[in-house]
DNA sequence: ATTAGGG
DNA sequence: CCCTAAT
């Protein structure tokens, strides 16, 4: 590495995080509703379309959490805040440390969230389909969109205000979730018996491949990221010019909220294929990461998910699977039978335990026990379930449709840069930028059949061979960039595709790649990174101890971009974050960073050398080198240092300053000045 | 992008 | 340090 590259590295220090799927809660009921109009009219039978409805969810409000285990080393934090985000993106601190009972190996603790959404076609042609209606079953967590002719039974979700609640924080969480499902206005639309012979497509979390997660050290918005970071395992090491976060895979849910936990920390794991232990890991990374988005939602109908196939570790798109006919229907009868708090329990065993099926093999069943275990902790709170029984104790003709789960949806990589000493909540503000920009436009909805894309959109479910009576564990759907909106970069590997994220040295930068991701993906992205990475820190080392030395030119490498490894797709895209609305969104107040009386010297040298007023050539000439150190900061700290000059040293605060210096200041800024209206008193002499 | 000043 | 108006 050269000298300047180290210098760069140590001059810019910055966190970059990047995401590669994302759990998304439940959109607002406006947009769903809007959504769920259109989609009835015109894509009542296109899977694509109707998936990408409940994507629309991520177009709306969210909220980005950040999770942290009960064993964070704020205090603050360790008695159990949760953060509860509504719609809005309000969010406030409840305490619930009366609730936060030791929790054995709390400090491991994953949890994950599954929000489902079940969405039934008709899987005949389109002519056929009735568009009559679609419908969206939400219940505590649980959304689920239906097409297809339904005879509307019951509509308690009017009115109901959707709110999304994040739920941050670790420990215990079943319960807080519980309460915020319960405290959260939840909403949803209408409810209406499904006909027969419908496709369902149900989507859970997905893998959580690999992830990089701040661990448990993120608590507080209000904690610098960087003392988070610090305390990170080696994937943070600031010595590889940034420290990269990964969040790979972020489900994307759409509707149905799960919250279930998982006490062992394989947060770390995800990155790792190895490290994959766990048979079921819907969301391993969530297990730090925690991001919750929790719908809450009166009319509690749940709908039992059942998992036909998961994810593969190394995550990739995420696959619905058509759900096997006699399980439907044995689950329907279940739900019939027992809408109870009890129950609803059950439900949501039920879909841990697909959950995990999925992703051990797709086999049903197997790992029932285990998840389950977990789904207890989890799901605790029954009440809150208490209406999630589904309705419908008749499940008429399952045989013209098509029943699809939906696990979760991936979500395009996206590469995060903020700097360490920005605060967590705006670490969230740019995540949810990014997201939301992502989503706002930029996908696309594929859908796979064994693996293979399919691209007729013309055609029929039946053509296609998405058939109710066929195997279904070959369907997915994915999520990808949309090429309309953002198009292919350059050639795979090419890291020109990275330069499409260099606005001005925008705060935070994502990088949307591929959305199909390969089992091998995680190491990928874990590892790489860091080599791939020429990130700049910041140090006022450098700068401080010779800033004049410094003279280099190459400001331009300011911008720090972390070159992905690309996936094997296709599909690549890059997106720049717009996030001019609020900049205080993001915008964090620059750490403080007193000048050292080197870099005092350094100043005063270069301004008597070149005189007030010229501070980008000082900035050039003494501290080009220093990053952190803008022309309007050396013109700042001049200003203070002529003040200072003038003031008794009593008033003086800081680290003195030599009074020599302070002289020289005092000389400098007398002489400049006088240079400075010599023009004037000039021209005032010549009128 | 810089400069100059107020906050 | 931030924010802005004015260049």
């Amino acid at each position: 590495m050269s000298q300047h590259d180290f210098c760069d590295m140590v001059l810019s220090r910055r966190l970059e995080y990047g995401f590669n799927g994302y759990q998304v809660p439940s959109m607002p009921r406006a947009a769903r509703s809007a959504r769920r109009r259109s989609s009835a009219r015109n894509n009542a039978e296109d899977p694509k379309l109707c998936a990408f409805d409940l994507l629309a969810t991520l177009a709306g409000n969210l909220l980005v959490g950040n999770s942290s285990s009960a064993s964070t080393s704020n205090s603050s934090t360790q008695n159990g805040n949760c953060v509860i985000n509504d719609l809005n993106g309000e969010e406030g601190y409840v305490d619930q440390s009366d609730h936060s009972e030791p929790q054995p190996d709390d400090r491991s603790s994953t949890e994950k969230e599954i929000i489902n959404s079940l969405i039934i076609l008709p899987d005949i042609d389109e002519g056929k389909s009735n568009p009559s209606g679609i419908d969206i079953h939400a219940s505590a967590g649980d959304v689920s969109i239906k097409l297809g002719d339904t005879a509307d039974t019951k509509d308690q979700s009017e009115g109901l205000g959707a709110d999304m609640l994040s739920c941050e924080q670790g420990n215990t969480d079943s319960e807080r979730v519980g309460d915020f499902v319960r405290n959260g206005p939840s909403v949803l639309p209408k409810v209406k018996d499904e006909t027969h012979g419908q496709m369902k497509v149900e989507s859970h979390i997905s893998d959580g491949a690999d992830v990089y997660s701040l661990k448990d050290h993120v608590t507080s918005d209000k904690k610098p990221l960087a003392r988070h970071s610090s305390n990170n395992s080696s994937r943070l090491d600031p010595c590889e010019n940034k420290d990269q976060l990964s969040l790979s895979s972020f489900p994307v849910e759409n509707g149905v909220v799960v919250v279930s936990r998982d006490n062992d920390d394989n947060s770390s794991g995800c990155t790792h294929p190895s490290s994959y232990t766990k048979p079921f890991r819907p969301v391993p990374y969530i297990g730090d990461r925690r991001i919750r988005k929790v719908l809450a939602s009166q009319s509690c109908k749940a709908i039992p998910r059942y998992k036909s196939k998961f994810l593969r570790p190394g995550g990739g798109p995420y696959q619905a699977h058509f759900l096997d006919s006699d399980r439907w229907l044995n689950y329907q009868g279940i739900q019939s039978q027992r809408n109870f708090p009890f129950k609803k329990r059950k439900f949501y065993d039920m879909d841990c335990r697909s959950i995990s099926d999925k992703e051990t093999n797709g086999k049903g069943g197997d790992n029932i026990s285990t998840s389950r275990k977990s789904l207890k902790e989890d799901c605790s709170e029954p009440e809150r379930f208490t209406s999630l029984a589904v309705p419908r104790s008749t499940f008429p003709d399952v045989d013209s449709h098509v029943k699809l789960r939906i696990e979760s949806f991936r979500v395009p990589e996206m590469l995060i840069e903020i700097p360490e000493t920005a605060t967590v909540g705006s670490l969230k503000r740019a995540v949810v930028d990014a997201v939301t920009t992502i989503l706002g436009g930029g996908l696309h909805v594929g859908v796979l059949l064994q693996g293979q894309k399919v691209g007729d959109d013309s055609k029929t479910l039946q053509q296609t061979g998405i058939s109710h009576d066929r195997a279904l564990d070959a369907l997915g759907f994915m999520l990808e960039p949309d090429p309309a909106h953002y198009p292919p970069p350059i050639s795979p590997g090419s890291s020109s595709l990275l330069r499409h994220c260099d606005a001005p040295q925008p705060l935070t930068r994502y990088h949307a790649a591929p959305t199909k991701v390969q089992p091998g993906n995680c190491d990928k992205l874990a590892e790489p990174r860091g080599a791939h990475s020429r990130k700049l820190v910041e140090s006022d080392r450098d700068s401080t101890t010779s800033p004049v030395n410094m003279l280099r030119k190459g400001r331009a490498e300011s911008k720090a971009l972390v070159p992905i490894p690309s996936m094997n797709t296709g599909a690549k895209a890059a997106v720049a974050i717009h996030r001019k609305s609020k900049r205080s969104e993001i915008a964090q107040r620059r750490i403080r960073r007193p000048f050292t009386v080197a870099e005092v010297e350094a100043l005063v040298q270069a301004v008597e050398k070149l005189g007030t007023g010229r501070w980008r050539d000082v900035k050039l000439h003494a501290f080009d080198s220093a990053r952190h150190r803008t022309y309007v900061d050396l013109k700042d700290k001049w200003k203070t240092l002529v003040h200072t000059a003038k003031i008794s040293p009593q008033q003086r605060r800081g680290e003195p300053v030599p009074q020599e210096l302070l002289d020289r200041v005092l000389t400098a800024h007398a002489y400049w000045g006088q240079q400075q209206s010599r023009p004037q008193q000039l021209k005032q002499l010549l009128y």
